[in-house]
RNA sequence: GGUACCGUGGCCGAGAGGCUAGGCAAGGCUCUGCAAAAGCUUCUACAGCAGUUCGAAUCUGCUCGGUACCUCCA
């Protein structure tokens, strides 16, 4: 285990920042709530799953051998948690004319593309809720044998009262029970449960009901709820190390996760659960339903009426990383620019850092820029801070080439090994702009050249004019005292 | 209506009782044929009011403003 590695990470359950301990280290248990595939993944879905992403990239690189299981909900959940209306998948497919597991299919292909666009690792294993109906029906029966669930034509209900009575239900939400039993506002829907926060663990499937499968109780479909407590227990174990999920799910998925794994298993699931905070546009939550969602290719291509152009899928990495996970962060054409010609300039200097010449001492405490990163990601996954101190590095890489500080090599190779690991194996960003293409290298080094040998004669009409060409199709000429460079520019 | 959370400089966004956040933008300087890039540098903020304290952006109370959850949502 390296020994950076004391973890610490809020967590929920607890609302404390605790240090991270694993039940089995070196190994963890991570499991995240993914997303339902009936619609594409907006930006807002893609925070989420970035800043797990990185989570999951830390862990890694202190060392741990992280088991990270994300599903992949393709069994319809109901539009509401009343029992009626239609199941969201089979509503899609039936306006689509399509069988609802082509519907599934489309945007399970469409999310493992959006996922790999913005550079997040594919998780370990990715469970499919339709592919462990055995599982959950099996966790059913044991809820009811346990006796906290009750059957109801054909529906099983969970009876959180009686749960309620033995175990703390709202530990996670911090809700008072009371008030939420007794909360006037009416939610409309007659169905046949017997309190009104009991949920269903399998519901009986409708004539119409397109996606359901036989059980003890007749033909129907799991609850929503019940695919993460079966496949995390079935992959982590009854209890793992770390359960994750966007914010908005503690008070009722969440919750109800645990209280089913309880019920099951008459123990706590997890030890560390961790929520990430929500994508504003405007300040308001960015979501399906309010209609303010981004796509990803609207972003990148710029075709949403709120962006004046496109932004790439780093600098939108880059933007999402320079908030904490636990903050809003709100979406703007005016963050987004910002964010851009920060994240050019990491990678311009980390450009650098291969022709960087070692001295005969040195004059910049690379040590103390290391322990800074460290001490941030340390609290908490603080990427903001991290970055503000990768920064720092910056501004060391650009002294160094400009010759106006020296690092003996020991410390150049730290400094390299820093950046290589934190911007690349651990924030997950990538360089987006350079071809890397030798070919184009060598076109561009005959063009530099011709450009020195049109300055050297002091024809500055012509050397203007390569540079105005260039400049006008995206290449960006950078003279500095070893002679030219260049980069691609958006 | 209930329950939480938030309000930081031109913008984004960290921090969390005394100690520089950082990025972008803007101004100045260095370098340069000119520019760009790069470097140096300037800009000192914490919604309002009252309180606790030697000391508060950070704690407490109130006020105002905003958001989230309570209903599918990452």
């Amino acid at each position: 285990m390296n020994s950076r590695s004391n973890l610490k990470i809020y967590n929920t359950l607890t609302r404390k920042t605790e240090l991270f301990e694993p039940i089995h280290p070196p190994f963890v248990g991570m499991y995240v709530c993914g997303p339902t595939v009936y619609s594409n993944v907006h930006l807002g879905n893609v925070r989420t799953f970035t800043s797990f992403d990185v989570i999951f990239r830390y862990l890694q690189h202190l060392g741990y051998k992280v088991r990270y299981v994300r599903n992949v909900t393709d069994a319809g959940h109901l539009e509401s948690d009343a029992d009626v209306g239609e199941d969201k998948i089979g509503k899609k497919a039936r306006l689509e004319q399509l069988e609802p597991m082509e519907i599934v299919q489309r945007y399970t292909v469409d999310f493992r593309n959006v996922m790999a666009l913005f550079n997040n690792l594919p998780p370990s294993i990715e469970p499919t809720a339709t592919g462990h109906i055995i599982e959950q029906i099996e966790m059913t029966k044991q809820i009811l044998n346990n006796g906290y669930a009750y059957e109801s034509n054909g529906t099983i209900y969970f009876d959180v009262e009686k749960f309620a009575k033995e175990y703390p239900y709202t530990e996670l939400s911090g809700r008072n029970l009371d008030e939420l039993l007794n909360n006037t506002r009416d939610l409309g829907g007659q169905d046949d449960k017997k309190g009104r926060l009991d949920f269903a663990l399998w519901i009986k499937a409708k004539p119409e009901h397109l996606m359901r499968w036989p059980s003890p109780w007749g033909e129907g479909f799991p609850g929503w709820h019940l695919e993460c407590s079966a496949m995390s227990a079935k992959y982590l174990g009854n209890q793992f190390d770390i359960h994750g999920g966007g914010l908005d799910l503690v008070p009722t998925h969440h919750t109800n996760e645990i209280a089913q794994n309880i019920a099951c298993h008459h123990e706590k699931p997890v030890n560390y659960w961790i929520h990430t905070n929500m994508l504003t546009v405007n300040g308001q939550k960015m979501s399906k339903s309010l209609g303010n969602s981004f796509l990803p290719h609207e972003l990148i291509t710029g075709s949403h009426p709120l962006l004046d152009r496109g932004y790439s899928p780093m600098t939108v990495r880059f933007f999402m990383l320079q908030a904490h996970y636990r903050s809003t962060l709100d979406f703007s054409n005016e963050a987004l620019q910002a964010a851009e010609k920060g994240f050019q300039r990491l990678m311009n200097a980390v450009a650098l850092l291969p022709k960087l010449q070692a001295g005969t001492q040195s004059t910049l405490k690379v040590a103390d820029l290391e322990d800074s990163v460290y001490e941030a990601l340390n609290d908490d996954f603080n990427t903001p801070i991290a970055i503000a101190a990768l920064f720092e590095g910056v501004r060391m890489i650009n002294t160094l080439n400009d010759g106006k500080a020296s690092l003996i090599q020991e410390d150049l190779d730290k400094l390299k090994a820093l950046f290589q690991a934190i911007v690349f194996d651990v924030l997950g960003l990538k360089e987006e702009n350079q071809a890397d293409n030798s070919k184009v290298d060598g076109l561009m080094q005959l063009i530099l050249d011709q450009r020195a040998a049109a300055k050297a004669r002091r024809d500055f009409a012509s050397s203007d004019q390569i540079r105005d060409h260039l400049k006008a199709i995206g290449i960006e000429v950078k003279d500095g005292k070893e002679g030219s460079t260049y980069s691609f520019i958006n």
